[in-house]
RNA sequence: GCCCGGGUGGUGGAAUGGCAGACACGGAGGUCUCAAAAACCUCUGGGGGAAACCUCGUGCGGGUUCGACUCCCGCCCCGGGCACCA
């Protein structure tokens, strides 16, 4: 019976202490050791640290200790995103200041990091609020408006009516909501400051194929998200109200330039600026103005039901097909987008879902079918508007087939990127009625936001110059404290924060009073922390160059899109300005799974919340981040369990007492020096292989069954003593064991690990500056090994076999051990599989 | 509708094409104890059997293979993302 009480508490808060004091954490260029950035999404300051954050921080507190113990120099940071809303309405509800509430939040956050004794390098922690940080965001957007990055234009926004603010089309999720506080949001037209990303789209797209580090589900959610469509611009003729072709083109987007002969009518988007020339002053008027007016009209809330019902009115018009000079008659029609393509759309019903429903139910013409699927009904030679009497017309087919009805193009293939495609692109190419064209449906990046808590854009308003940018020496704009964000205050409210000159002509001018969203701030803090201190750049490329890119990030899916493309964005923008030379920000990407308590997400809402706090009062910080790693494999949801708590409370407290056991036999030299028996055989080559294993699954980010076998090696351990008399151990095993198994766990549960390592085992140094243990493959291997022997694909019997046994006599052993199942049948083939099992197959 | 994930015991979860269910939780029984807790030991997928052992079994149906949770084809269900993008 041991008299090694396991006590976290006492353990951890003295560790932490020597940590700190010692300065373990501290980062360092050009140490000449490879260098291995690992970080960590920097939380927002909300309140109290949740079991998410335990769960994300620990998995990439894991990942630092274990790349530091085999040989990295490591760079773990960490920081807070500290701008934004929330503070504004924490502000607001409790009567004080967004500083007041983000300031104190932090300081308990990052006394709960500490708690948890994550290893970080706390001298280069950055706070988005801090005019020290916030200064070089200012810097940076200064910078990108000189390389014509930046454009304040009008345009249709998402504005939020309860945030009181425009949002970026990437912070409006799921029907049309606003991140933040879920409600519907409205359009708007409105003028606002822009990040021109869409410059970058093709970039941002191509460079997914260099991460090969990262979950197929994101990169598939970014290229979706640009959403790149090959296609033509093709440009029809507009006639006269006679019918006659006049000079003027309309062009239209399409991916589908082989069906241009099935273009049976020709659509524009309500707001498209020719519609109102159009009408005017015809009997079409009034039917056109009702569907512009109603499209207008339509809210989020409208177009977000479902199924929606098209609306459109012909205009009275006609254009002329370029590519077979039919005439066909211009709608106004509310499913096609302004925002996209040119605003104009051809339409052929027979080849577009969308389109065959508006001709069924405008009764417009169907046919002709100009790509056929194969062993479909062909239509060759219908005319259009011809439908065939016979013909139950159900849909429409955009699949791939033989170009019918196409004139010289009939006979070719159609379909997207296929032969017809090119040629009909070529064809009109050739007489400038058309051009090969790609679409994006990213959008620019809208980084404007009319409220009081962010960082304030750098611009100037002159009556006589216009938008003028803040010159860089008068920088930073300070965001000025002293605001009644209770009384509804914004910038816009305070003249002597709006009230300068120009710096252009010295004439009296307006600040810019919208600060940015503070996913800017966001973009690119990981370089900051590879020089959190630089007063005189954002960061020194020497630096950046030294610790970039992060090699592991690590955080929530749920900035699959958002954060994680504005960042790729900003990378790409700094290396071109020459800040440096990456051009991909992370890696190695791991976006960590839920904490879920009976099934459910945890949420304050809810209540049913799991304190970090209460769990580390109660089993210490180590039994809580060993468990969040075992209970699942990172990227997977974790249903959390006060059981599987208490068990990993456990499984600790035995380690604690093997150790402190084995320390205890060897000092007194209670045992044999060394046995070499069999026991001890087995033991020594349990310790090798769970050397490999757990080496191996922390590689993969397998914490859950690295755990399990550091378990194993435990049980081995515990059965070595159990069946081995006291006296009679092989104490040199032991204390292998015994160090081997404390130097695993450091990275999983650090506190513990190290008052074994320097108290009990009598280390000269902490654990955490101890090499990870190397592995012997050739201690790994068995003298001998058990086989499984199969016959017909079934498990039959079993042999013990040398391990350095030839085929043949393994063949001859297996069919021993099988005797009866083969009785008397053919051997028709057996198949050798070394180490693991023969295979017997017989007729019969 | 399109694009991703995922479906394995009572539960969380393991399995480079090679003995499915490692490890853990929960459960049952036991040792120690006056007793309890702790600790330790044994058992724990279903069905059959006294046992040896047999048999079924990784969402469903096929296929490839000596051998499939794993690979291929066709479905079903759950979760997520996008969605009138021409």
């Amino acid at each position: 019976m041991s008299e090694f009480v396991y006590d976290p508490i006492r353990i951890e808060e003295c560790w932490q202490a020597a940590w700190e004091s010692e300065g373990l954490y501290h980062a360092a260029e050009n140490t000449g050791k490879p260098k291995k950035y690992v970080l960590e999404m920097f939380p927002y300051p909300s309140g109290d640290i949740h079991m998410g954050h335990v769960r994300n921080y620990t998995i990439g507190d894991v990942i630092a200790r274990q790349a530091s113990m085999a040989g990295f120099e490591v760079l773990h940071p960490i920081g807070w995103d500290a701008f934004g809303l929330p503070a504004e309405n924490a502000a607001i509800k409790s009567d004080s200041h967004p500083a007041t509430w983000t300031y104190a939040n932090i300081e308990k956050q990052a006394a709960s990091f500490k708690r948890m004794g994550f290893s970080y390098d706390w001298d280069r922690t950055v706070k988005s609020c801090d005019v020290d940080y916030y200064r070089w965001g200012q810097w940076i957007f200064l910078k990108m408006w000189e390389r014509d990055l930046v454009e304040r234009k009008s345009s249709p926004v998402n504005w939020c009516p309860s945030c009181k603010t425009v949002l970026a089309n990437e912070q409006v999720v799921g029907d049309s909501q606003c991140w933040r506080c879920k409600s519907t949001v409205e359009k708007r037209e409105l003028e606002q400051w822009f990040f021109k990303i869409t410059n970058y789209a093709q970039q941002l797209l191509d460079d997914l194929d260099d991460l090969p580090g990262w979950p197929e589900r994101v990169k598939t959610m970014q290229a979706n998200w640009i959403g790149r469509s090959e296609g033509a611009e093709v440009d029809f003729t507009l006639c006269d109200v006679d019918g006659e072709p006049t000079d003027e083109r309309i062009t239209v987007f399409t991916t589908r330039p082989d069906t241009l002969f099935g273009c049976t009518f020709f659509l524009l988007a309500p707001e498209h600026p020719l519609v109102a020339r159009l009408v005017a002053g015809t009997e079409y008027a009034e039917a056109v103005n009702a569907v512009v007016a109603s499209a207008a009209r339509e809210t989020a809330v409208e177009r977000q039901l479902g199924e929606r019902t098209k609306h459109g009115a012909f205009t009275g018009r006609f254009v002329e097909n370029p590519v077979n000079g039919q005439k066909v008659p211009i709608w106004v029609a509310d499913y096609v987008l302004m925002d996209y393509g040119t605003g104009a759309v051809m339409a052929v019903p027979s080849g577009d879902e969308r389109d065959f429903g508006f001709a069924r139910q405008y009764g417009l013409p169907i046919v002709p079918v100009v790509v056929a699927e194969e062993d479909a009904p062909r239509y060759e030679g219908a005319v259009l508007g011809e439908v065939p009497q016979e013909v139950d017309w159900a849909e429409a087919y955009n699949g791939p087939g033989v170009m019918i009805n196409s004139g010289e193009f009939s006979g070719m293939t159609g379909g997207k990127a296929s032969e017809g495609m090119n040629a009909v692109t070529a064809w009109l190419s050739q007489r400038g009625r058309g051009r090969e064209s790609i679409n994006f449906r990213l959008r620019d990046w809208l980084i404007s936001r009319q409220r009081y808590w962010g960082n304030p854009i750098p611009a100037i308003h002159c009556p006589d110059c216009g938008l003028v940018p803040v010159p860089i020496e008068d920088l930073p704009v300070v965001l000025p404290m002293d605001i009644d964000i209770c009384k509804g205050e914004t910038l816009a409210d305070h003249p002597e924060f709006y009230e300068t000159t120009c710096p252009s002509c010295g004439g009296a001018a307006k600040r810019e009073t919208d600060t940015m969203d503070t996913f800017t701030c966001s973009s690119w803090y990981y370089l900051r922390y590879t020089d959190a201190k630089n007063d005189s750049l954002p960061f020194s490329a020497d630096n950046a160059n030294y610790w970039m890119p992060v090699d592991q990030y690590i955080g929530g899916i749920e900035h699959a899109i958002l954060h994680l493309l504005y960042s790729r964005f900003f990378t790409k923008v700094l290396a071109d300005m020459g800040m440096m030379t990456a051009r991909e920000p992370f890696t190695n990407l791991l976006t960590q799974g839920m904490v879920k308590l009976d099934g459910a997400t945890m949420s304050k809402s809810r209540g049913n919340v799991v304190a970090p706090e209460d769990m580390i009062a109660k089993y210490g910080c180590d039994t809580l981040r060993a468990y969040i790693l075992f209970m699942a494999p990172p990227d997977k949801d974790l249903e959390w369990s006060f059981e599987g708590l208490e068990g990993m409370f456990r499984f600790l407290s035995r380690v604690w007492r093997f150790v402190g056991d084995v320390a205890d036999e060897v000092a007194t030299g209670n045992g044999v020096a060394a046995s070499g028996d069999t026991a001890a055989k087995k033991l020594h080559r349990e310790m090798h292989r769970v050397i490999a294993k757990v080496t191996d699954d922390v590689a993969r980010f397998q914490f859950n069954t690295a755990i399990s076998a550091l378990m194993e090696l435990t049980n081995s351990a515990y059965e070595y003593r159990r069946e081995v008399a006291e006296g009679t151990r092989d104490l040199a095993l032991m204390r292998d064991v015994a160090e081997t198994l404390t130097l695993l766990l450091a990275p999983f549960i650090p506190h513990m690990c190290e008052e074994l390592w320097r108290v009990s085992l009598g280390g000269t140094k902490s654990v955490h500056l101890e090499a990870w243990p190397p592995y012997d493959p050739s201690a790994c291997l068995a003298d001998e090994v058990e086989l499984a022997v199969q016959v017909n694909g079934k498990v039959r019997g079993k042999v013990i076999v040398p391990a350095d046994l030839g085929e043949e006599d393994i063949i001859a052993v297996a069919l021993e051990a099988v005797g009866p199942h083969i009785e008397g049948k053919e051997i028709k083939k057996v198949v050798v599989v070394a180490g693991k099992l023969v295979s017997v197959v017989v007729a019969g």
